[in-house]
DNA sequence: CAGAATTGGTTAGTATGCTAACCAATTGAT
DNA sequence: ATCAATTGGTTAGCATACTAACCAATTCTG
């Protein structure tokens, strides 16, 4: 009953502290979470990506992600150019500004994660995340039919590399539809 | 390392599925989950809060409460009037409008609650929410000196009741003022 | 092939959160 | 008693998220 209660308080209380964390640990190089995540998941993709696709790895919705590149263009973080390929869309790669300090902000990323992780067992670490995996599918089940398949997309890009392999332009992708790469 | 990886993102896709989730239902009634929390707040409180009081239970920021509790009272869900004791203080009182629906509020939010956390086993449960609360706590140490105070403040005060008991009297209320009895 | 449906992107408007800066009232220290 | 510090609240400005509504380009269908 209690126990039932707290646990979505629990449960925002913690993400919020977490973000509030690692904003604070990136402010000092003038990013964010959020553009922080986007900056990775553009790092760890072979090619340069369209909005529509880092807005279904970042797990937000198309106008979150215009917002944001705004933001991140403005700074110098990302340049975005027309698709030869298909004029509806914008490839959006990394500006040099960011190709030269994305190792350092990745690492600060992953230092704040053993931290917070640190004296937690390997154990209780994997059934808290069972756990939360389970709330998540519960939470995405019947409702948002519109955003399920992006959410789901989202988990199955989010395959953490966390590697700087910055692959090369020649944007000749829209082959990043149904099917998948790996899923463990 | 994978593993580390994606608890970040795992934490945060749950909450925000949380959240989503809730709203949804929430809607109807025209709430969210900001505005119901504070409704919640106010209803299991013995006496009228401040807006200080509001926030810490919350756990955000004074000015957040403030916009929050400008589209409460636009839309007639509390009434905010001066303390007579302190005139720094405006007290926040639930309207009719909320007093009316509360019980049907609540009861959705714990609907939903034990929807999402049905087959999950209470000692994973447990397993889960002591991860999480080492997390929050790890994320809230040594940083945020200036909200700390706030955050172990909304912890303490924010007793899982769930339940609409409209408390009157049960007088155990000037334990927040922790600084010379704000009550007298 | 023409029209319909879908997809990529944008704008507008709103909600929810933050920090910084400020005023007014109260409390505390001297 | 007075002046400094603290506290309650506000405003301004920003970041990040959403939905709804829309345009333009592409793809699908009959």
């Amino acid at each position: 009953m209690s126990n039932d209660e707290t646990f979505g308080q629990l449960l925002h209380g913690t993400a919020r502290a977490w973000r509030q964390k690692l904003d604070q640990r990136l402010k000092p190089m003038g990013l964010s979470q959020a553009k922080w995540r986007t900056l990775m998941h553009l790092s760890i993709a072979p090619d340069a990506l369209t909005q529509a696709e880092i807005a279904a790895r970042l797990g937000v919705e198309e106008p979150t992600v215009v917002a944001l590149l705004h933001r991140l263009e403005r700074e110098a973080w990302v340049t975005r150019t027309n698709s030869p390929h298909d004029r509806r869309c914008k490839m959006v790669l990394l500006g040099r500004r960011a190709q030269r300090v994305i190792a350092q902000i990745n690492a600060t990323a992953d230092k704040l994660r053993h931290e917070l992780l640190a004296e937690i067992t390997e154990c209780d670490l994997k059934t808290c995340m069972r756990v939360l995996a389970r709330v998540r599918d519960r939470a995405e089940e019947s409702d948002s039919r519109r955003s399920a398949t992006r959410q789901r997309l989202a988990r199955v890009f989010a395959e953490p590399n966390g590697q700087t392999k910055r692959g090369h332009s020649i944007p000749r992708k829209n082959a990043i539809s149904r099917r998948s790469g790996n899923f463990k």
